[in-house]
DNA sequence: CAGAACTTTCAAAAAATATTGAAAATTCAG
DNA sequence: CTGAATTTTCAATATTTTTTGAAAGTTCTG
């Protein structure tokens, strides 16, 4: 397999991904095309090499911005600008981690604490409180573990969790 | 806020959550209606509840199965089938995690694999090379603890990473 | 400051995804 | 076994999401 195929199969495979994942498939090929450019791409070059409309490339760019993982760039003495990726992995996955909770949990978090108001008595009200109640403690769980994680330098990370694992049993 | 809104909101919240994550509107709908439901449910009061045809009830609660996320049961006496989800978050929690990592992480570590593979020398070979080297290392990661995680009951879970929390700084 | 270069917006079109409904298959009571 | 009840399938349809492209906006050079 050559560099380019290579560089194809990637863009190609992290869209896949992307999309299973709730995330727009051409905003996740331009982020692996940015992740593997050693070099600042224009939205041009990102509209070329995926073949996509200039409208599309724009949008998606914005988009990537939004969620931190690529930044612009000004170089002197050109007109255009240029983007480039957040290169560091676990950067990236912290940034994701925090967007995503801020836009996710945080919202279900507060639908969960008015569901907990509901009135009435009886066997029927009681376990669906019960349900609400647990996925509030879980969602707590979840804020709390993922914040951490977020939060935290990879080092941090990588020692904390090999020591979990050792300790489980 | 009654019993029944409560129930519509959660419904609907849910749904909602679901299709942020790639996963189908409908079947989160059937999967908030069947946590929710202190008896098991046939395909028709499915139907009904959400206002969906048959064919769509009948393929989301098959999809849901195959989540491993509610079961069929047969009630003695009566010809239809009975669905139920399991009410355990924590365990649906692990249930979740380990399907997407079974049909999402696997695949993906096994195209870095082959990434790792390409062929010639130079930096531009060199930085991409290094990218999914990184790639690779962070799925290895998110592969073990989300194994530890999912095969983990709540009690440790919760010990575990609240000593985390306490461990940080 | 004029206008070329580039970026942004957004309504319309295209593509992808989900849903329906009717037919086929299955199940089971009698 | 028969056939009514129920479940499953899947091609056609509807809905949702994404993309385009052309027009408007912005920026910066000369």
């Amino acid at each position: 397999m050559t560099l380019q195929e290579g560089k194809e199969q990637f863009v190609q495979t992290w869209g896949a991904l992307g999309s299973k994942w709730g995330i727009n498939r051409t905003m996740a090929q331009v982020h692996a095309l940015l992740l593997i450019s050693p070099e600042a791409l224009t939205a041009s070059e990102v509209k070329e090499t995926l073949g996509i409309s200039m409208g599309n490339a724009n949008m998606n760019l914005r988009a990537l911005i939004d969620w931190g993982l690529i930044r612009k760039e000004h170089k002197l003495g050109h007109r255009k600008e240029y983007y480039f990726a957040e290169k560091d992995i676990w950067k990236v996955a912290q940034q994701i981690i925090a967007e995503r909770k801020k836009r996710e949990l945080t919202p279900i978090q507060s639908v969960l604490s008015e569901l907990q108001q509901i009135e009435g008595e009886g066997e029927e009200v009681d376990s669906f409180k019960k349900m609400i109640d647990d996925l509030a403690e879980f969602s707590n769980f979840a804020d709390k573990t993922l914040d951490t994680v977020a939060t935290s330098d990879r080092n941090w990370m990588v020692n904390s969790f090999m020591k979990l694992l050792g300790n489980k049993k």
